[in-house]
DNA sequence: CTAATAGTGTCTCTGAGACACTATTTG
DNA sequence: CAAATAGTGTCTCAGAGACACTATTAG
C-alpha cells in the first residue's frame, strides 16, 4: 500500500483510525406463502449473517463469502441499502455496516435454514443491534424493484400461471389484488406458451413465460395506496 | 473500546486489517439557470470534497467537515447514494468511499466556490478517481427526489410564481415541460397567497407558496420519458 | 348438474398531453 | 394597438379499478 501521500493537515493516510468494516444481509425469500428472512444464530442472538470486509474484497465479494460461511447460501445478487454508521450501533468497537439485501427461491437455501417471517402481521422479529432496520429497508427495496419489473428476483419458474403470479405479487405487497386489473397489468410483459396447466382444479390456466426486459406498467402499487388514502 | 470479543474464526475485532473509510459529497445547485456541482481542486486534480471519518464521527458529520473545511458551506442536509468500494479505485491505498448528495441554493453557497455544469450537453467533468460516476448518481437522485415532491432542497424562496417553479423543473430534469399540463400537475401542492408580481413582463403572475407535505401528483417524468420511447 | 378457477367486455374515473383560446399587464 | 406572459376550456388517449359476464375443467 502506497502510504507516502499525505492530506491538508499532513497526515499521512494510515495515521487515521479506521472504523471496521461489515457486510450484513437480509436473504429475503417466500417460503410457504409468507414474505421470509433468512437469520442466524450468535451468541449476541438472532442476527443477519454478516462478516468483516477483508483486504482486496469488493463488498459483494464479502457478502458472498458470509453467506456461504454462515448459511451455506452460494449464487445470489446483493444489492447495497444503507451505510449503518451510528458510532455505538455494535457493542464490540467501531463497526460501519454496510446493509445488503438478496433474493432467493426457497428451494435454492438448504432445507435448514433459519427463516423468520418480515410482514407487520407476523410475529415481531427482534434481530441483534439494528438488524431490524435492515430488514425494513430490504422489503421496501423489494416492493421497490418488483413495481418496477416482474419478478426480476425469478422467484418464479420459466413457466408460471398467472395465478401463480399474483399470488407472489400478493405475498409481496401484503395486499389482494384483483384479478382482472392485474392480468391486464402484467400481460404485456409475458409471452404465451401455448401450454397450460389444470394443476389449481378449475378451467386449464395457460402458463406463460417472461419477456425479455420485463418491466411492469407504470406504478400501480403507489396508485393503489395512494386510493386508499394510506 | 472493547476488544475481547473474538469471532468465529477466533480473531478479535482488531486484529482484522481495516479499509480507510471516506465521504465524498456531489453538492448540487442551480447557478444561472445549470445544473451545477460543487467541486475542489487538490494536487490530484478536480474531485467531490471529501474527508476520511474520524472515530465517533457519523458519516453525515464527516460529511459537513469536510464541507467546511474544503469549501466553507455550512447546514446542507446528506443523502447516502452508495458505497465505491473497488479495491484499487484510490491509488492511495485501500479507501471505501460512502459517496453523499446535498442540494443547496447558489446563494447559500460561498461567492468563490467552484462549480461545474454536470448535464450531458455540458462540458465534460472529469474528476479525480470515480468521482464523476458519483455526480451521476447524486443527479438520477435529485431528478427521483424532485419527481416524488415538488422542490424538496427549497431551491425557491418561500413565495414563487409558475414560471419559476417551471424553469427549475426544467433545469432539473433537462427538458422542457410544458406549461399548462405542469400547471395542473403541480397546483394540488401549491397554496395561493393572494399576491402577485409583475416582473416577468407580461399579465402579473400569481405567487404561490407549498402546501406542507407537498408531493407531486403522480410519476409524471416517467410517463413523459415513456412517452417519447426513451 | 355444481364448484372452482380462467379469462373477457365494458363502464367509469383520473391524469397526462396537446391545442386553442381568453386574460392582464407594459410600452 | 402589439408583444409578452398568465391562465383556462376542452378533447384525446391510456391505464387503473370494478363489476358482471363467459369459458373450461373436475367430480
Amino acid at each position: 500500500m502506497v502510504t507516502s501521500y499525505v492530506d491538508r493537515q499532513g497526515k499521512r493516510l494510515d495515521e487515521y483510525p479506521r472504523p471496521s468494516v461489515a457486510v450484513d444481509i437480509a436473504v429475503l425469500t417466500v417460503d410457504a406463502g409468507c414474505l421470509s428472512v433468512v437469520v442466524v444464530s450468535s451468541r449476541h442472538g438472532e442476527g443477519l449473517p454478516g462478516t468483516f470486509i477483508h483486504p482486496g474484497e469488493t463488498l459483494a465479494v464479502a457478502a458472498s463469502r458470509a453467506l456461504v460461511e454462515k448459511t451455506g447460501i452460494l449464487g445470489l445478487d446483493f444489492h447495497q441499502l444503507a451505510v449503518l454508521d451510528e458510532p455505538k450501533r455494535d457493542p464490540r468497537g467501531w463497526v460501519l455496516s454496510v446493509a445488503h439485501s438478496a433474493i432467493a427461491r426457497r428451494d435454492d437455501l438448504p432445507e435448514d435454514v433459519q427463516l423468520r417471517p418480515v410482514r407487520n402481521g407476523a410475529p415481531a422479529r427482534s434481530l441483534v443491534f439494528d438488524h431490524d432496520a435492515i430488514v425494513d429497508l430490504a422489503v421496501a427495496d423489494l416492493e421497490d424493484r418488483y413495481e418496477e419489473e416482474l419478478d426480476p428476483g425469478h422467484l418464479l419458474d420459466a413457466e408460471f400461471t398467472l395465478l401463480e403470479l399474483r399470488r407472489l405479487y400478493e405475498t409481496i405487497y401484503g395486499f389482494e389484488i384483483e384479478k382482472d386489473t392485474f392480468r391486464r397489468r402484467v400481460i404485456g410483459s409475458l409471452v404465451e406458451t401455448g401450454r397450460t396447466t389444470t394443476s389449481g382444479g378449475g378451467r386449464p390456466a395457460q402458463l406463460f413465460g417472461r419477456r425479455r426486459d420485463a418491466k411492469m406498467s407504470a406504478h400501480a402499487r403507489l396508485q393503489h395506496l395512494a386510493a386508499k388514502g394510506r
